[in-house]
DNA sequence: TCACCTATATGAAACGTTTCACTAGTGGCA
DNA sequence: TGCCACTAGTGAAACGTTTCATATAGGTGA
């Protein structure tokens, strides 16, 4: 309770006040034996730094602050793992906001981040759009990099996935194992990471050769249930109209899918191939092991955090930069078939 | 950049420093008229507070922290959830902090919270034992809340779940449905939460009328993969042998040894029935949907906050309490066949 | 011996708030 | 009129650091 502060434990010390500052911020310009004597003073009184009063006289924190969407989705908590050894490297610590997807949440968040004046900031905004509240964070010198969502703001740097190029890849490899109708499973549409896949398989399949149609199965959610609706749908279809193979824009859409296939009576991936989307946990775990899109989810947060240090670091010369990762088809047997 | 301060603010308002503090903080000692010239000036210079130094001098902050073992984990994420519900309706904010079940990590991050001097610590520490680390906040005025481990503790509250029952209650269903064969999957068995459920089950069963044995089969981890291996041997044994019923430490065991029986061409739930532990999302979704164990968890995580809250504010009438809940079993498929 | 270094240690100022004792004005009441 | 109570606003002190200009003491070379 007593909560020893510097100037007691100098007094303790028989040194002054900033001598011991000194020892605890340039310990070199310290003599060893007064360096010895501060610190047996520090143990004895149990001190420990007092970081608002740091912080406020330097000017500066040594906390970065993530705010995602959503704490509990393993894509976050992959960047987040991804962002902290890198701000922990650094000597510096991470402190993990949720959003929740609620704009007013968001809008809390950051009031009290920006008063507590964290060293940077690295956001998933709720809403694509302007961000207008993020360039207060930039005025006032505390840099913001943008994980996932537009990039190609002047003003700050992000870092994202190709979401075009992942759709595209994996409409290409079932258009390669000899598939001519395949379907896309996925919605909301308007999700921009939704509409981004679908637009790229489409595209891919337009391009070929011989172009194909994907023909589109929308769900009102990115969930296993709503895989299983779709798979119903599907299943329903008169085996000339099926689709041989779909891909689904998430893999929680994927497993509520093959496991609606399943239980139709039809067989993957003989009768119906499935491509996921995020190589989840459970993709390579599930009945018949799921292919799937799998996103640099760590090296995201890890790139993240090492632009949002380095713009902290060299004040001025920095340049904003947008990273963009390519995905990676991952194939398993739920598509490795060919027809 | 030019970070407005609130001594600015008073000079473009018109008014003395400490009138705009009130503003601040007791709006209602101050003249509307005076008010509205304060608020406008604040709009004006884009006037942020500075916590720093509201904290420096008021000497209470308004952050939580939640040190958790594992951000990926959705144990924890429904945890943080709850507790992020209690301290943002009480208008303050919880921070997350991921120790990784590593004992270096965590001593960091104790040392920063305690050196950020946050309102209140809920922990959930990477070993049993003596937390004599913990006793620092303590002794500091900081109230501090056990999760999910080692209760009992005279100094400072603490929130579990009952896994003995968790453990008995699975047994039992089983051992209603008639089945006289039962096996544990689980391990390592250092782990309290496994011990527990194993040690509930097994009392449970050898309390019976006619008592019986639980045949424990040990893995390495607590993964799908290690629950695939369970089943392997499981699935060898000769059919008079062989376990009826399966009751799994938790619940990525229970859908590895799923698929792994399937893959042996057994059924679930007619040749082995299933109980799992946890009741993760993906339980209800498996190819057939599994029977578990479920936790309250977003309650634990309101639990721990509110009594941290409650500490805080009665300063000094508070009694420590510790709060242990009850989990329930959900009955689905894989276990719901008489023999 | 003196002037000049270097290595150490000092103490006051400043960071941006909150709080509190205080002043000034206003109106009610005897 | 004189007194009191009340409301609105003031300004200085304090919170615990870091930083910086300065002081002190040996030591070195001329």
């Amino acid at each position: 309770m007593a909560a020893a502060n510097i100037k007691q434990v100098a007094k303790h010390a028989g040194v002054s006040l900033g001598t011991v500052s000194n020892v605890l911020n340039r310990p070199d310009l310290v003599a060893p034996a007064t360096r010895q004597k501060v610190l047996d003073a520090i143990t004895e009184l149990g001190y420990v730094r007092n970081d608002s009063a740091r912080q406020l006289r330097a000017g500066r924190s040594r906390t970065v602050a993530i705010l995602v969407l959503d704490v509990s989705n393993p894509f976050f908590t992959d960047v987040v793992r991804g962002a902290e050894a890198v701000v922990e490297e650094a000597g510096g610590m991470l402190i993990v906001c949720n959003s929740g997807e609620d704009p007013r949440r968001e809008q809390r968040h950051l009031d009290m981040l920006e008063e507590q004046r964290v060293q940077g900031l690295l956001v998933t905004p709720v809403s694509d759009g302007r961000h207008s509240r993020l360039d207060a964070f930039v005025k006032r010198g505390i840099p913001v990099v943008l994980v996932d969502r537009g990039s190609g703001h002047s003003s700050r740097c992000s870092v994202a996935v190709d979401d075009l190029n992942g759709g595209r890849w994996a409409a290409e490899h079932l258009a390669e194992r000899g598939h001519e109708r395949i379907g896309f499973v996925g919605g909301p549409i308007t999700i921009r990471q939704v509409a981004d896949r679908h637009h790229g398989a489409a595209t891919a399949l337009a391009d070929r050769d011989t172009p194909l149609d994907l023909q589109l199965f929308t769900t009102p959610s990115l969930s296993v249930d709503a895989g299983r609706q779709a798979a119903d749908k599907v299943a329903t279809l008169a085996a000339g109209e099926r689709p041989t193979a779909v891909f689904c824009a998430n893999d929680l859409l994927a497993l509520g899918v093959l496991q609606g296939l399943t239980a139709h009576g039809l067989r993957v991936p003989e009768d119906v191939a499935i491509v996921g989307y995020d190589d989840i946990e459970f993709a390579g775990a599930a009945t018949v092991p799921l292919s799937s899109v799998r996103q640099p989810r760590a090296q995201l947060g890890r790139t993240a955090a090492e632009l949002l240090l380095e713009e902290s670091m060299n004040d001025g010369s920095h340049q904003h930069r947008h990273v963009v990762f390519q995905p990676e088809l991952v194939i398993r047997a739920s598509s490795d078939h060919y027809r």
